[in-house]
DNA sequence: ATAATCAATAAGTATGAATTATCAAATAGA
DNA sequence: TCTATTTGATAATTCATACTTATTGATTAT
């Protein structure tokens, strides 16, 4: 009396309307027409409705039934479509991955992860959010971002980080300054000059790497500006407000009037790590680590 | 092992997916914890994905299972319209109709239907045709039309018939004819003239009754001209090419330059009927004969 | 007439969705 | 640290019901 639709019942619906006949139906089933038959009565008692004219050796759809057909050809198609697509955002062939980025991650690092995706795992798409540090560690903390490219040694606890890509780093100059490659020998060459520089709490271990750079050679560095964007600090070497120490990969993507200079023999690395929350299950996330293992 | 996805197994997925605990969902589902966790099993396993992270003391969705969360929502809910649609239809509360009907029958028997419709049932719609008996009687034999309005006392087998509107005859003359309604006696006082009448296998019961008219006073009629619209049959009497006996409702609805001459004593009738196949399930056709009958 | 074919009905079976009872793991409070 | 409480998972059992087979009644075909 009670009962409940069920989808077994759409099932045998749909191949009743198909045949128009219930032994054949039945047989296309694999099942035997008398329950065949209970079935779709109950279906009928169900909702309240009759679907099928069994009239004398003919059956037939009521107007009822010919728009229930229709609806259920779409559930069904609907619902074999969505298991499809569930067990593959399970195998993690399909599904979405929240990246955040510092703006230097995106010169090589998350580039090449997206044209990895796009090659091996089509399916799966990606949300792009440039942050700072501090703030790809909250969002991944609250569940908001699955990965992000950070320049950190130590995460909070619950994260894993690991390191991606090493960089040198690269003195700025503007452009008609008198040092150049060839007469660079040491980064205290420019120890008097005003040093401007990625804020501190923007990214402390860039911040702290490169007072350690300095260090090495002997001298506190004079920073005279502090900004969050590599295009802000270009402009300000472009403008002889001070010279500038950057992870070298920042060389390329902007059209400024300053020079690089890559001091590969300090022995400081511009690291760039992946971060992510130890127990994320989404399975999308672990085709990027994959792929980032490789790069 | 080889089980196939249910509703049920829809619904106490949402109870989790919203709870995101079992004991409180199962009771929502008024269903015990333990057969809840077993169903949801199953339900991965079917999908070959798991969809719930069963963590030390909370549960939470996979990135699968809060896809198919979405999917869920949106097919149960797609269910339920259906199932309340499907009912509709069913009750001939929401449907369509497909109408022929004559010409003639435009003139009230048609709207009344329609407006009666709009107002009780205004979810039943209608498909409008006009046709000739001989065409809607096919038309309702091929399951290609629901209901007509015709002009005949026999129809094939598997047909129903009804009288729903009785009509006077009228004499149609020319706007100068010596004869009026004050001077009108009997039909054979235009014995004499020549008649213009709707063509013998457009309507045969129209055409038969014309003639017995006649023949009650005496006369056979001098046809001249046959046609099967009443605006032809109208143009050729205000040309004066001779006078018609049409149904006295023709009278609205055409601008024309003659003038009506109801003939209310004598005893034939034009009689339009309904007509539809005795076997037709469609509900809303129920509904338009039950208005059809209070008309 | 007889046989054949249809769906519906009746009665019995067996599958599996439910239940109750219990467990193992983890947390919270003392 | 121990106990009490809470979590979901398991195990064993019960029970509902979707099935089966056997049959009927109605209709059509030969």
């Amino acid at each position: 009396m009670n009962y409940q639709i069920e989808l077994r019942h759409f099932i045998y619906f749909l191949a009743v309307a198909e045949e128009l006949h219930y032994r054949k139906a039945a047989e296309k089933l694999f099942i035997s027409q008398p329950g065949l038959s209970t079935q779709i009565k109950q279906m009928e008692e169900i909702l309240g409705t009759q679907l099928f004219v069994r009239d004398k050796k003919k059956v037939s759809l009521t107007p009822a039934g010919e728009f229930l057909k229709k609806e259920v050809e779409f559930i069904l198609n609907h619902l074999d479509q969505t298991k499809k697509q569930v067990k593959l955002i399970g195998d993690g062939q399909l599904g979405e991955v929240r990246i955040g980025f510092l703006g230097s991650a995106m010169q090589n690092v998350v580039p090449n992860l997206l044209l990895g995706l796009k090659e091996k795992y089509p399916t799966v798409h990606t949300t792009l959010e440039e942050l700072s540090n501090r703030a790809q560690i909250n969002a991944i903390l609250a569940d908001r971002l699955d990965l992000g490219f950070v320049r950190l040694s130590r995460v909070p606890k619950g994260l894993d980080v690991k390191p991606v890509f090493e960089d040198t780093f690269s003195l700025v100059l503007p452009e008609g300054h008198p040092l150049d490659a060839k007469h660079f020998k040491n980064i205290n060459q420019v120890a008097n000059e005003d040093f401007i520089l990625f804020s501190q709490d923007y990214s402390p271990m860039y911040y702290d790497t490169v007072l350690s750079i300095c260090e090495d050679s002997g001298f506190v560095p004079n920073v005279s500006h502090k900004s969050v964007h590599a295009q802000t600090i270009f402009k300000l070497v472009e403008n002889k407000l001070g010279i500038a120490i950057v992870p070298t990969t920042l060389q390329h993507g902007f059209q400024m009037k300053v020079k690089f200079i890559e001091m590969k023999k300090i022995k400081q690395r511009a690291v760039l790590s992946m971060v992510w929350k130890t127990d994320n299950r989404n399975p999308a996330l672990q085709k990027c680590m994959d792929l980032l293992q490789k790069l």
